[in-house]
DNA sequence: AATCGCTCCCAAAGCGCTTTGGATGCCGCA
DNA sequence: TGCGGCATCCAAAGCGCTTTGGGAGCGATT
């Protein structure tokens, strides 16, 4: 049994669906009374327009696309995607928006954005994982579909919107807190930094040093996929050195537990021999600790940026003069028990 | 600049929408030199049909629903979803379909299904996260959209299409294979025992133990969400007990991350002393080492499991009568390096 | 020369909705 | 009595596409 339609509608209230259509839309130039039968009609039958044709008849699709990079170089499926996706869906249900997932390959980039706006299918879009230079914004700005960009990308020429963590200042900010504990051999796990956000950070590294009078040693710095095996790997190298790391910044939760293990590993204590200070996202399935924190870490909410991007896009969308459009989100550096003054050893 | 229509195609090629739509759908009545015509000019403008337009007229969406459930108990965001939705992403946009996330309170589940079939913008639902008894299958059955169930759901009592891993058979097989080793106390990390596939993995476990004639003990059986303080948690308080695990069996890595940690914090050494069996889920930000596994595993991609969910939705859609069609994935067992033979001790 | 059968193309209706531009009826007011 | 004004409602067009039901043109057949 297919869903009733306007015109059933229509035809069972004795009403033509010019009226059904403005009584359900709140449009004035109906009679109270036949606008609480409608809607009573309407209710009893579970009526929902038909998108297809509403979007059709106003020219809103009222969806929301999200393309996602499938890239082939690192064939990594982001961790962080799934709780930016649920923040981004609390705000879009509550506007009755749908939200549309496009995986495309980097390769053909810019022939997928110029069918999703031929095919009419969203009414904007939010932009994944930039890269420092990343040429999907000015074909993104071309083609003059409202888009929201989560991060940004240092080289763009045009102008954009965005939501960003101010990832410069919260490794700054971290590196600074490592300093004052004494640390001098710090070590950056940083992300691929081919990716904007990576460079950000360890430009915030790099400032915070250099503001001490310290040049990072580049046999402590290293950058790669987040993962646990990466942040295993780099600290076993790094704890091999002669003279090895103190302290470790880490891009993410899981590089940080796999500095951990490996710490762990030496025979070292957390906190004591070795200090480990990481990004934390705050990712659902990735806590740092319940009330306290485990690793010290500079937090802030991927899910909240999903929320940001999302409510600055329906704006965008609901008054396009508003664009370009800025957030910067400040993470909080959250002191847990992973760190603790440099060893005397070393001071 | 708006995208060009049918319409204007038309007009410029001095044609009618009629001959230019066929010619574009491979229809046969049409000159194969216009054709060719047709296909250069739209090919020169970019020319993408209005998916709304195409899909009210054609009654098809082209698009696939993902529901989503947002439990309101378990406020986590599905770790293994990013590497799912990247899977059936690629059957999707190999086959012109778009994906469409919806993520739903388990409180208006109902409401939300009506809507979605009423809104007519999916021809197919995928059903994520089936409890033992899920009320939600019952529901998409009577409203008559295609779906696909990713799992299964024990007390259904309507048939239904599912793709599953064979949960029971793993479990089971990970615990024969740790009594092999001469392991008697094996813990069990399982995921929330709500959820279907937390059940037959249990159920697993507990039918290798009797096949030996052996009864787990409850005190070494926790259930959680699977996260790495959870493993940490269990972990510590089974290595206090009087009778410790020599062996555990994890519902995921990060589960059996935060075990290894605890096993490690209290001196023992992976694989000697203590034995982890973990499922894994082969998520692309999580592996389970290199080419060498690190834990000893049950694996089973993820990934592999959307393609198939979106393959079979596809097949189901072309062919309704083919419904209902299930899909058992095996897990393999892999031999990593966090097993070894129970400690002479206790043997 | 008339008819048939193709091939190739088109006009028009329709998908379910919104929206423009009236119609209709009823009131008060002069 | 006549008319403007207001409150309610409706007919019809249109969004961009597909699809049904022809219709012209032309060579082949009788």
């Amino acid at each position: 049994m297919p869903p009733i339609t306007l015109k059933e509608l229509a035809a069972e209230l004795g009403l033509s669906p010019t009226t059904v259509s403005r009584s359900l839309n709140g449009y004035p130039e109906v009679n109270e009374a036949t606008r609480a039968r409608v809607a009573q009609a309407a209710a009893r039958h579970h009526y929902r327009p038909n998108t297809r044709a509403k979007a059709l008849a106003t020219g809103r699709a009222m969806a929301i696309g999200h393309i996602i990079p499938i890239s082939t170089q690192h064939e990594i499926v982001n961790p962080i995607f799934a709780d930016f996706i649920a923040g981004a869906g609390e705000v879009y249900s509550g506007a009755g928006y749908d939200m549309l997932l496009s995986l495309v390959a980097d390769a053909d980039q810019s022939r997928a954005y110029r069918e999703i706006r031929a095919k009419g299918t969203v009414d904007g879009i939010i932009l994944h994982g930039p890269k420092e230079d990343d040429s999907r914004i000015a074909l993104l700005a071309e083609l003059g579909l409202p888009f929201v960009v989560h991060g940004r990308a240092t080289w763009a020429k045009v102008p954009y919107s965005w939501v960003d963590v101010n990832n410069t200042r919260a490794f700054q900010r971290a590196t600074e807190f490592l300093l004052d504990l004494g640390h001098r051999r710090i070590a950056l796990v940083n992300g691929l930094e081919f990716m904007d956000f990576a460079v950000r950070r360890r430009h915030g590294f790099e400032a915070a040093m250099a503001a001490r009078g310290l040049v990072p040693d580049p046999a402590l710095m290293v950058q790669g996929e987040m993962t646990e095996a990466q942040g295993a790997h780099a600290a076993r190298a790094m704890l091999a050195l002669p003279d090895p790391p103190t302290a470790f910044l880490c891009a993410s939760l899981l590089s940080a537990m796999g500095v951990r293990r490996e710490v762990e590993a030496h025979g070292l204590r957390l906190g004591r021999d070795v200090s480990i200070v990481t990004h934390d996202d705050e990712l659902g399935y990735l806590r740092n600790g319940e009330e306290e924190p485990i690793f010290t870490a500079t937090r802030s909410s991927v899910r909240e940026a999903g929320r940001r991007c999302a409510a600055m896009l329906l704006g965008i969308i609901a008054d396009p003069a508003s664009a370009p459009r800025h957030e910067m989100l400040e993470a909080v550096l959250v002191v847990g028990r992973s760190t603790g003054p440099a060893p005397a050893s070393q001071r």
